[in-house]
DNA sequence: GCAAAAGTGTTGGAAATACACCCATGT
DNA sequence: ACATGGGTGTATTTCCAACACTTTTGC
C-alpha cells in the first residue's frame, strides 16, 4: 500500500487511490456495497446521493457505499452504511441485485451489492450538512457516477414492484399519517394518480390501519385522521397467494 | 500456489485445496457463483446436483458453481458454468441473491452469487452420467452441502413467484407442448391442483399460445393438440399493471 | 361565505370460480 | 365396450373502476 493511501486510510477517507490499493491488495478483486437510500419528504421521493470524490467522476453524484470488511457480512456492511450516513439503524433494508461488470469501476474490479433502503426523513436531519450529502428527486436523478445510474434504476423499479405487493411504503412515512399521506406516496412512488375513494376502500377493506383517533393539525382546510399501520396483523394475514398474472 | 493445487488445477478440478489456494491468493476473499438448474421431467420439477467433493460435505449434494474468473462477469460465469454442464447456451438464466456470510465456505471468504436457470431436460441428457450430476426432485432436496439449502430455497421460492407473474414456465417444456402438459408444469411448481377448464380458459384468453396444428403421438386416450408460445405476442402485450394487492 | 380537501356509496363490467357432460383414442 | 383423459359452456360471485355530493376546517 502507497504512503498516500495509508494516509488516507487513517483518516478514513476512501479515495480512489485507498479503494485501488485495497483492490491491489486482495489480487485484483474487490467487494463492495452501495445503498440506494430512499425517503419521502414534500410528497416527492427522494434518493440520498453524495458527491463523488473520484477525479474521473468529479462533481457527479454517486450512491452511498463502501467496501466489504473482511469480519462483516454483507446485511452488515449495508447496515454499518446505513448508520454512518442516516443515524439511523433499524431501517428497511433489501439487497437487490450484484453488479459485477469487468471495467464498472476505475480502480479494478469491484463487484457491487447493491441494497435499496427506505428511511423516515424526519428520523434524521443531522448528518447531511456536514458531508457532501444531498436528498435529489428521483425524476431528476440522471448521469451518475460509475454504473450507479443502473443500479438506482434497478433499485427504483424494484421499490415501484415491491409497494404493490408489501406494506413497505410505511417506513417512508411518520409513524402517524393520514390517508392523504399514503395516497400522496403510492402515487409519488408509481407516478400514478389514483381515485380517492377506491384508494380509501382498499386500504380499509385490507383491514391494516389503525385508527388512533388523532386529526392532522395546522392545515387549512378540513383536518384528517391519522393512522398507524398494524404489523401484527398484516404478518398474520399476509395472503398466500397463487395464480397466473401476466 | 501449493504444488498439489497447481496439479488440481491442471486437470481443471476444483477441489478444497485449490479453492484454497484461489482465495489465499486474493487475500481471503474470492467470488464464486452457483447455479440452481432447474428441469422439468415426467411430471415433476428437478433440480440438477452434483456430488460435492470436499471432504467436510463427502457424500452431500450441492449446486454447479465455480469461482468468477478475473476477466469475466457474473452473468458470464453463470453462463461458463451452465454451459459445461449442461452443453446448453441460450438458456433461461436470472441471477437471484448474493450470499455472503463470514464462514459459508470452509476455504475462507467466498461471496457466492446464485443464478436460477431453467432448462428444457431434453435438450442435453448429454453430459450427465460421466459426472457425478443428478437430477433430483425438488421436493426431495434437503440438507445440501455448504449453505446451498438456503440458496436453494431462496431460488425455488424466486421461480414460484417468478413463473406466477411472467411466462418463464415454456423455458422448461419442448419447444411443443399440450395443455395439460402446461398445467402439470404449474401444479408441479406451485404444488396445487388447478382447475383443468379455468386453465385453459385462462391461457386461451391471453392469447400468447399458437396452434400449430399437431396432436399428441402415442398416448392410450383421446390425444392433446400442441402448442407453442408466443414470445413475439407476449413482449407486445405485456401488463403494465399498477395496483395494490397484499 | 369561500376555498380546499375530507369523507362517504352505488353501480356496471370484468374476471375468477365452481361445476358436469360429451368426445376421441387405444386397448 | 370401456377406460382414460381431452375438450367445452354457464351461472355465480367477487373484485375493480368510475363517478358526485356533503362536511369540516382556516381564512
Amino acid at each position: 500500500m502507497s504512503v498516500d493511501a495509508q494516509a488516507d486510510k487513517a483518516k478514513n477517507i476512501k479515495t480512489l487511490t485507498t479503494i485501488q490499493s485495497e483492490v491491489e491488495d486482495s489480487n485484483g478483486l474487490a467487494l463492495s456495497v452501495d445503498c440506494v437510500i430512499f425517503g419521502f419528504d414534500e410528497n416527492k421521493l427522494k434518493v440520498l446521493l453524495i458527491r463523488s470524490d473520484l477525479k474521473k467522476y468529479l462533481g457527479k453524484w454517486s450512491l452511498l457505499g463502501d467496501l466489504v470488511r473482511p469480519n462483516e457480512d454483507l446485511d452488515g456492511a449495508a447496515y454499518r452504511i446505513l448508520k454512518k450516513r442516516t443515524g439511523l439503524s433499524d431501517v428497511y433494508l433489501e439487497q437487490v441485485h450484484t453488479f459485477g461488470s469487468i471495467n464498472r469501476h476505475p480502480a479494478g474490479r469491484v463487484v457491487t451489492v447493491a441494497y435499496c433502503s427506505l428511511i423516515n426523513v424526519q428520523h434524521h436531519k443531522l448528518n447531511i450538512l456536514e458531508n457532501e450529502l444531498h436528498w435529489h428527486d428521483v425524476t431528476n436523478v440522471t448521469d451518475l457516477a460509475f454504473d450507479h445510474q443502473e443500479i438506482f434504476d434497478t433499485c427504483y423499479r424494484r421499490l415501484q414492484k415491491r409497494i404493490q405487493e408489501h406494506p413497505l411504503g410505511f417506513n417512508l412515512l411518520p409513524k402517524k399519517f393520514s390517508l392523504r399521506d399514503l395516497q400522496n406516496l403510492y402515487e409519488a412512488i408509481l407516478n400514478v394518480k389514483m381515485d380517492r375513494r377506491n384508494f380509501r376502500k382498499k386500504f380499509f377493506s385490507m383491514d391494516f390501519l389503525i385508527d388512533i383517533d388523532e386529526m392532522e393539525q395546522d392545515v387549512p382546510h378540513r383536518p384528517g385522521k391519522l393512522y398507524k399501520f398494524n404489523y401484527e396483523k398484516y404478518e398474520k394475514k399476509k395472503k398466500k397467494w397463487v395464480g397466473i398474472d401476466f
